[in-house]
DNA sequence: CCAAAGCCATAAGCTCAGATCATGGCAACG
DNA sequence: CGTTGCCATGATCTGAGCTTATGGCTTTGG
C-alpha cells in the first residue's frame, strides 16, 4: 500500500515538475524524495513520472493516478481537521497581526496554502504601519501570533522566518533604467518615491540610503505600500520596495532593479507566550511559504 | 499527518468492535495497533474509541473522523488501481479453479475481501469435484490459480494457504448430540451421510475413517457438499464437513461436534508458473481470509 | 570544445518508527 | 474466587526512511 507521504511527494514532485524543488518544499533531501517515487512506483507497476533534462513530466499512469492521490491527501486531511473540531482544538479563527507591506507581500502567499490545509479557519488580520505599532499591539494582547520585522527586547517566543529583498522600481524611461543591477549610491541625487513618516518602509529606506551614504531628497511620500511601485512607474523617481509585493505584477511602463549589495529586511513571527496549536501551525506555514519563496528566485 | 496504516487500523477497529480481532485480522499484535491507534488520537486532539468491557465503541471525534478515514483509505487504493490500471496491470479477470466445497467454504469471505480492493476485476470459476480433476484442469491451462487441497507432484508453484478442520454435524436428537467432542471411533458403528465416489470429501471422510480403525457404512451419498448438514440434519447419520461451510447457517436441527482428535485438510494455492500480480494478490487476499477464519473458531 | 551547473539516481550508514514479546491491570463470567 | 477476555505499557529488535557522498547525464555559457 501508498503511504501518504509518497503520495505527498508524487503530487508535489508534479506541483513543482521538478524534484529538487519538491524536496526543497517538503524539507527532505532530494535522494529521499527519489527513493520514496521510485517506490510508489513498483507499486504502480510503471514509472508515474518521465524525467527530462530540467523538468518532469506525468507518464499516462501517473496522470490516472494524480488525482486519487490529491484525493486521499485531501481526505485525510478531512478526517483529522474532522476529528480536532469535533474535540473542540479547532478554533474558529486565527488572528494575525502583521505590517501593511507584508499584507501585500508574504502573507497572501501563506494565506493561500493555510486556507488548502485549514480551511476552516478564520483569519482575522490586524495592520500596522510600522514594528513599534505592531509589538505595542502585541504586547496589548491584539493577536495570536505576529509577522514583521524582528521586534527588539521581545519576551516571547520569536520564530525566523527568512528575508525579504528590498528592490528598486524606476520608470521604464528612466536613465537608471538600464541592465538588471545598481548600486544604492548611484542614486543619491535622485528625488526619491518615499513612505509616510511612521511608515515601517520609511526607516528601511532611509536607513539603507545613510548606509549609502546619503539622505534621499523626497519627490513625493505614500502611505500606501501599493502605490510606491505605481508611482515609479509614473516617473516621480525611484521606489524601494519589498520584490514580494511585485511578485509578477509590475506595473506598466516600470523597470525593476536590484540593489548590490542587496538590501534585505529579516522577517519574524513571534507570539507571547509558546504558540497554541494553531498559531504554531501557522508559523510552520510561513517558515514553508519562505523557504518556497527562496528557491523562485 | 496520520498515515494510512493508522487509518485503516482505526476503521479496521471500528468494524470489528474489537482491538484483538482487528490486530488479528490486519496480522499484527495488539499491542502494535493500540499503540498506532493512541498516537493517532494524538494527532486527532483526543479519544476515537471508548474502551468498553469486550467491545469498543465510537466518540463524537471518532465518527467525526470516521467517513474521511474511510475515503482516504478508498482513494489511496482508487490510486493504485487507477495507476495499475493505467499501467496495463489490471486485467478484466482472474480465473479460479478450485473444488466445491472450497466454493462454499473459504472462497466467499476470500472473494468478498478481494471485491473491496480489486472491485474492477472480475471473477471467473472453475469448479471441480476433487482434486485430481483439479490438477488435470490446471495443468490444461484452465485457471490462472488453483485453490484446494494440496497437489501431489505439481510441478509449479505452490503456496499453503492454511488448514480447514472437518466436524461432524448429526441431528439435535441423536445420541451422538451431546458435548462439544466426539472420538471418529465411537461413530464407528454408524451409517454416515457419504459423498458420492470421486467426490473430493469422500476420500477425506474414508481415510480418516481408516485412521480411526473402521470403514464407514453408508446411509446416503450425496454429490453436493451443502447437502451433506442437511441431511445429516434430517437424521440420516452423521456427515463430515468442513467447519468453514457452516459459518454460522446451522441447519435447523443439527448438531455440530468437533474431531478428538482433529480431522484436518491442509489447502493449497498454486499456479502453473509464477503467479502473475493479480492472482498472487488474491493469494495473499486468500491468506489473509485463512487467518481470519481460523480465529473466528 | 570544455568546464561548470543543474538534476536525478544509487550506495552506505544512521536513526527512529513500528513491530514483537512480556507483563500488568481491570472487568466480566462461571 | 479463580479464570478468561481484553486493552495498555514497557523493553527490545528490525527495517523503513532519512542523510551524506558520489556518480552519471544533459544543458549552458564562456
Amino acid at each position: 500500500m501508498a503511504t501518504l507521504r509518497q503520495l505527498e511527494y508524487f503530487v508535489t514532485v508534479v506541483d513543482e515538475s521538478s524534484f529538487t524543488k519538491a524536496a526543497e518544499l517538503l524539507h527532505v533531501t532530494q535522494p529521499a524524495l527519489s527513493h520514496q517515487i521510485r517506490t510508489l512506483e513498483r507499486s504502480a507497476g510503471g514509472p508515474l513520472l518521465e524525467r527530462l533534462p530540467r523538468t518532469v513530466r506525468l507518464t499516462p499512469t501517473g496522470r490516472a493516478m494524480l488525482p486519487h492521490a490529491r484525493a486521499a491527501l485531501a481526505d485525510a486531511e478531512r478526517a483529522r481537521c474532522a476529528a480536532r473540531q469535533a474535540a473542540g482544538l479547532e478554533v474558529g479563527e486565527l488572528q494575525i497581526a502583521t505590517l501593511y507591506s507584508l499584507t501585500l507581500g508574504v502573507l497572501p502567499a501563506a494565506l493561500r496554502r493555510w486556507r488548502q490545509t485549514h480551511p476552516d479557519v478564520g483569519i482575522r488580520l490586524f495592520e500596522h504601519r510600522h514594528t513599534e505599532e505592531l509589538v505595542e499591539a502585541m504586547n496589548a494582547g491584539e493577536a495570536d501570533v505576529a509577522v514583521g520585522a524582528e521586534p527588539t527586547d521581545w519576551s516571547g517566543v520569536t520564530r525566523t522566518l527568512g528575508t525579504e529583498e528590498l528592490v528598486v522600481v524606476v520608470a521604464s524611461d528612466d536613465p537608471a533604467a538600464t541592465g538588471d543591477t545598481i548600486k544604492l549610491q548611484d542614486l543619491a541625487d535622485r528625488a526619491w518615491v518615499h513612505y509616510a513618516p511612521g511608515h515601517g518602509l520609511a526607516d528601511v529606506l532611509d536607513h539603507a540610503c545613510a548606509q549609502a551614504g546619503f539622505e534621499p531628497r523626497i519627490a513625493v511620500r505614500t502611505e500606501q505600500t501599493a502605490a510606491a511601485p505605481a508611482l515609479a512607474a509614473a516617473g516621480l523617481g525611484p521606489a524601494l520596495v519589498p520584490d514580494n509585493i511585485l511578485d509578477g505584477n509590475l506595473p506598466r511602463g516600470s523597470h525593476v532593479l536590484r540593489l548590490d549589495p542587496p538590501v534585505r529586511r529579516t522577517l519574524t513571527a513571534y507570539t507571547r507566550g509558546e504558540p497554541d496549536p494553531l498559531a504554531a501551525a501557522f508559523i510552520d506555514v510561513l517558515v514553508w511559504g519562505e523557504h518556497a519563496a527562496g528557491t523562485r528566485r
